[in-house]
DNA sequence: GCAAATTATTTTAGGGTTCAAATATCCTCC
DNA sequence: GGAGGATATTTGAACCCTAAAATAATTTGC
């Protein structure tokens, strides 16, 4: 017998319930941990969280990285970095300078108070990452990792797989 | 030999970096299908991906739910939770009426109209999920389930120590 | 019965986010 | 050496989100 995909859906209203239910269950964890994050940058360090993590990737870059650079790392849109750099170039936790070699390249850093107050925050925040994981045995972590890997492949294979298309 | 929190962070940089670590993984992953999902939504459907969550929620309640009850099941705000009802009202998805018992209270619901569209992208939806995932086996997706519910007792566990203490 | 505390919701202020359009600069190739 | 295409960034419009204050209605304790 062959149905339409609507009379399918209909008839089968549990396709691919584990998948959906495994997503669930991801994003469940991602949005409690990162709620946490947030209200405890906020309140000990008066920071949110895109700024903190655009901290993080100039601590690792001591030459600095361009706008484009921390675009890709944080997988977020151009125009997103241009306004949380505005922020923290404000607040003199960032310098910014245009390459010499191409006009058309700003290129930010941290400065030396911005790194300083990264380091501290950042001390902080793996203690409060390991307060939430600290149900979880190192087996349970190196397996999460490993399932993780896998997923995030997938994710990426099922991405390029539909822009080939 | 003593020494303070701060002296400590610089000379153990790594400490807690599995934690760290593990947590980047699950955010990178969950940021990977989340930034799909939502631009499928708007893509096929014009809806946004917190739209498209009220209304799964409400598709389960088929009496209604409070704005309450739909602030906590969702995991954001009140004032968020009256912002997209709004919406959805306005494009004539779900239906609105003051409680009899309690005047405060108000109870919304899916229309004929809003539980058509949403059983149709739930199923597209579903669909998108299983070939984001299509890399795991059945194994992985198990295994992954009970280490993520694993993860979420042990975050909520020490969300709970913190407001006792 | 009524003042005080509680509860449900809305409003407000301040961010963060994306996409798409606009700018500015560079590069290529004739 | 200049036009056309590519690349880096900024701007603008429309959302989403939270926390905190304000509003409205109910319940509780006396």
């Amino acid at each position: 017998m062959m149905l339409d995909a609507e009379t399918k859906a209909l008839e089968e209203p549990s396709a691919h319930e584990a998948e959906v239910r495994l997503w669930l269950r991801l994003l469940t964890c991602a949005n409690l941990i990162e709620g946490e994050i947030r209200s405890k940058l906020r309140e000990r360090f008066d920071i949110t969280l895109p700024r903190f993590d655009l901290m993080a990737q100039l601590d690792r870059a001591p030459e600095g990285m361009t706008l484009s650079d921390v675009s890709r790392r944080m997988m977020v849109s151009n125009g997103n970095v241009t306004h949380i750099v505005d922020k923290l170039l404000a607040s003199g936790d960032l310098d910014r300078r245009t390459a010499e070699h191409d006009r058309r390249v700003q290129v930010i850093s941290l400065t030396s108070k911005g790194r300083a107050e990264f380091r501290a925050m950042a001390a902080e925040h793996a203690d409060w990452l390991a307060r939430l994981f600290a149900g979880l045995g190192e087996t349970d972590i190196n397996d999460l990792m490993r399932l993780l890997a896998k997923a995030k492949a997938s994710v990426r294979a099922g991405l390029a797989e539909e822009t080939a298309r």
